[in-house]
RNA sequence: GGGCAGGUUCCAGAGUGGCCAAAUGGGACGGGCUGUAAACCCGUUGCGGAAACGCUUCGGAGGUUCGAAUCCUUCCCUGCCCA
């Protein structure tokens, strides 16, 4: 790929502000720098918002830049208020260290650490070591509370409540940057918009003890469309981790943006090169299921593998009617993908009632609201509507590849086979 | 540490002794229309039950009462003002 790596990432929507932007173009387009993005280990697993740093690490990797992940097991101990409603649950430390362990392996998948041009920290290391009055005196008199109090992070936080100890984060992550410069001559952090402010606390500290230069970058937070943030569903997280949110499911969430956001999306989650982007958003009505198709593919590529991707091309296409998978003899693989669950052949024999299916394979909550959907027309057997909750599911429901699929809405489908 | 105001169902926010599983709005979910989209329209939205009805819920624990989200005691938490 020739041309400025800078470019290319700011072409494709990831630059939402930046320090000095001459400054890191001419750098981007340089000879290797070092540069960092750090993630906090407040869960198992990453989810779909992380895929905007993780992609744009990546890009700057493959131009033949050191990738530094920080994960901010020492920082998550304190919790970041930035643009926060209230403060999160304290952790216990054993849990946070365990997850930014998770976080970790999963970073690896991504970015293949090799200790020299993809490197991974954890801030746990330095900072869990240091002393509160020497590091008061040689790092915390360099912040001013009056310009951290002023600062458009703080301000909801100013209103509703703030502690000391998330006062603090940002002088922690300032700290984190000025280690890396010190360390690996780091001089690029990355990371969302909301840290901005804590970056250039960052940029500012190296300035003032090191008298270096560093930069600040941010990326654009994402909402989708209609306002959601972006990998949030209403049933939770789009985690990365398949154990947690299927590779199935990660595909379906890709088809079932919202049109407004399959370029913006393709340019951000996939590494097509960006005519064929601009000819699939140009895609117009139905035609743009096409290019959402190829956004969901690629993007479970990306994290899920190939192999998990055409398993979920090939479930979608056979759990959503008219797709030309759906009845061919071979699509069974496809199927695979689907959520299954087995059932005793003796219960299909005697006939199982839909409600507590449905809730027991957890299409619905509850058999309450099993029942509700099935009085609203919700509940499917092979697309056939549940018209009674005294429709028993049974052999006879039983289709030519050996099972059956429910289906909750027009959506969510689940697979059942007998054992 | 003192004074004041608060902690209600996913969220916001009503409710101040029975008519409260709890108004209203948002969100979410289902249906209709579509393109596995948006917008719009209709419906649903604690659990169990076919229903009658039963059970669990209004920060925690006790108490008063035939009956408590509502009253009392105490504890925990949050905000504001004072120190």
């Amino acid at each position: 790929m020739s041309g400025n790596v800078y470019d290319e990432i700011k072409e494709r929507g990831f630059v939402a502000q930046v320090s000095d932007e001459e400054a890191v173009r001419k750098a981007l387009g340089g000879e290797q720098i070092t540069f960092y993005v750090g993630f906090d280990s407040t869960a198992t697993s990453l989810h779909a918002g992380s895929l905007v740093p993780i992609m744009a690490m990546s890009h700057l990797r493959r131009a033949g830049h050191r990738v530094i992940a920080v994960v901010g097991s020492g920082t998550t101990m304190v919790g970041d208020p930035s643009g926060k409603t209230e403060m999160r649950p304290m952790l216990e430390e054993a849990t946070i260290r365990a997850q930014g362990q998770a976080i970790h392996l999963q970073l690896a998948r991504y970015l293949h650490f090799d200790g020299q041009n993809a490197i991974a920290v954890d801030n746990a290391d330095w900072l869990l070591p240091l002393h509160y009055v020497p590091f008061l005196r040689d790092i915390g008199r360099h912040f001013s509370v009056n310009r951290m109090l002023a600062a458009e992070a703080y301000k909801l936080r100013l209103e509703r409540g703030l502690s000391f100890i998330e006062f603090n984060y940002q002088i922690l992550q300032a700290y984190d940057y000025l280690t890396l410069f010190r360390k690996y001559g780091c001089s690029l952090q990355m990371g969302g918009d909301d840290q901005w402010g804590n970056i250039l606390a960052g940029v500012d500290l190296i300035r003032r003890v090191e008298g270096g230069t560093a930069q600040a970058l941010t990326f654009p937070l994402l909402t989708t469309a209609t306002g959601a943030k972006m990998g949030k569903t209403a049933q939770g997280a789009v985690w990365l981790d398949g154990a947690l949110f299927s590779p199935y499911d990660f595909y379906q969430y890709w088809v079932n943006c919202d049109d407004r956001d399959v370029g913006r999306f393709l340019r951000l989650f996939t590494l097509l090169p960006l005519d064929e982007i601009r000819r699939l958003e140009a895609l117009e009505n139905s035609g743009l299921n096409e290019a959402k198709r190829i956004l969901a593919f690629e993007a479970t590529k990306i994290t899920h593998g190939e192999l998990e991707a055409e398993k979920a091309r090939q479930a979608a296409a056979a759990a959503f009617g008219g797709g030309p998978d759906r009845d061919a003899g071979g699509g069974a693989g496809g199927l695979d993908a689907l959520p299954t669950t087995a059932v005793p052949r003796s219960r299909l024999e005697a006939g199982i009632a839909p409600a507590g299916l449905f809730a027991e394979i957890g299409l619905t909550p509850s058999r309450k609201e099993a029942k509700r959907m099935i009085e609203q027309g919700g509940l499917y057997v092979n697309d056939e509507r549940i018209d009674s909750v005294d429709r028993l599911i049974t052999l006879a429901d039983l289709r030519p590849d050996g099972g059956l699929l429910l289906k909750a809405g027009k959506k969510k489908v689940h697979r059942l086979v007998p054992a």
